[in-house]
DNA sequence: CATATATTCGACTGAGCACTCAGTCGAATA
DNA sequence: TATTCGACTGAGTGCTCAGTCGAATATATG
């Protein structure tokens, strides 16, 4: 690992833990054991550091749900919903630090005065709300899942969703005991009730 | 209006618009009028400044509710239910920069170390919750609400109502558009199947 | 009116911080 | 052997900012 791996991870983590601001670059260079000289010598100034982890983040978590979609199967679009759900949930527990950094308000102010920055979380959140929006049109081809604006629906579904997992990084609520009422009343929320019959969901 | 008052009033919409750290206290003192002495003379220091703003929140969203809840009249509690979220995000509107306060990250970490902020923001989440279980409740009563646990339910729906105005605060999409379908797929995830004849939504 | 108390003022302090820059050093290249 | 390169260093710089302090002024009280 480089150096400048080195200084964007130890920084990734910081930055999640305690805030861009509140984390000063002397710490960083500690951590690291590189001096402050070499953190600017790779990185013009903080806030491109911030912005070259939000990149990397971005390109992680899209990486890891396309391996997920490209492995799993699902026989109606509303099991594939329940499958992104839980796979959301997944990886925010496994990427808890980065989640964290990208459920923190400093994300959401650098993004309103840097283009790049504001970029790379439009396609964060434009990739997610593809694969649901796309889960949801797929359930409604097939039947599982009743006649509604699909966009729409996907910004309801991924509010509720992603609402439950900041809860949780807030440790306000441990998320993991909603989890099967979460998917119970996304299916009732969505299900198509002419499919009832012909598709049970047990 | 007190001078306390006035500094009260502009810290809030400063550490709302900009947040806590960025909102120097120098900026305060140039707004109000007030020397930077006199704001330390009223408060100990800026984060007990930040907490009696959020105490104030505190009280007057709940005095909101309570009179909403004295006013209002529901047949059943689904009503009741569609009522709060409907006024929820009334409030989310006409007191748009407090909702902005209540998002921000910083008073999440503050809550962490500072256990006044922490139990002023946990009355606040408890209120919410409380009134929407209440709602649950009676509608498992009177049968326009599905049976399931009440406190979990609550959850869910305001992590979703809540999650769409923090979109909305971020300006990342127009949640009054979302407005019809968040309440719809409210009554679905709810409703009680079998009162369906009996209680028509119309 | 005198005295005490409450409030307001703003210049000042010192710590913290992002960022700079002149220079080191080891490896590659001429 | 001489020269160039570029990753790396860390003391130094200038600025921002929360919080202090002593003096001034308003208000209340006897």
């Amino acid at each position: 690992m480089t150096k400048k791996d080195t200084i964007l991870e130890a920084a990734a983590k910081l930055f999640s833990e305690k805030g861009f601001r509140e984390t000063p670059m002397a710490e960083i260079s500690k951590i690291t054991g590189a001096a402050e000289g070499t953190i600017f010598y790779h990185f013009k100034n903080k806030e491109e550091l911030f912005v070259s982890i939000l990149e990397d983040f971005k390109k992680n978590i899209i990486e890891e749900f396309k391996r997920f979609e490209a492995q799993a199967e699902f026989r109606t679009g509303l099991k594939m919903l329940e499958g992104i759900i839980s796979f959301y949930f997944h990886l925010a527990a496994t990427m808890e630090d980065r989640f964290l950094l990208f459920h923190r308000h400093d994300l959401y102010e650098l993004a309103q005065v840097n283009p790049t920055c504001r970029g790379h979380l439009e396609e964060i959140f434009t990739y997610f709300l593809d694969i649901i929006e796309q889960a949801v049109s797929r359930g409604q081809l097939d039947g599982s899942i009743r006649k509604t604006d699909t966009r729409k629906m996907a910004w309801i579904i991924f509010s509720m969703v992603d609402g439950l997992v900041r809860f949780n990084t807030f440790r306000l609520y441990e998320a993991g005991t909603l989890y099967n009422e979460l998917i119970e009343s996304c299916r009732r929320m969505l299900q198509n009730p002419l499919a009832l019959k012909g598709e049970p969901n047990a």
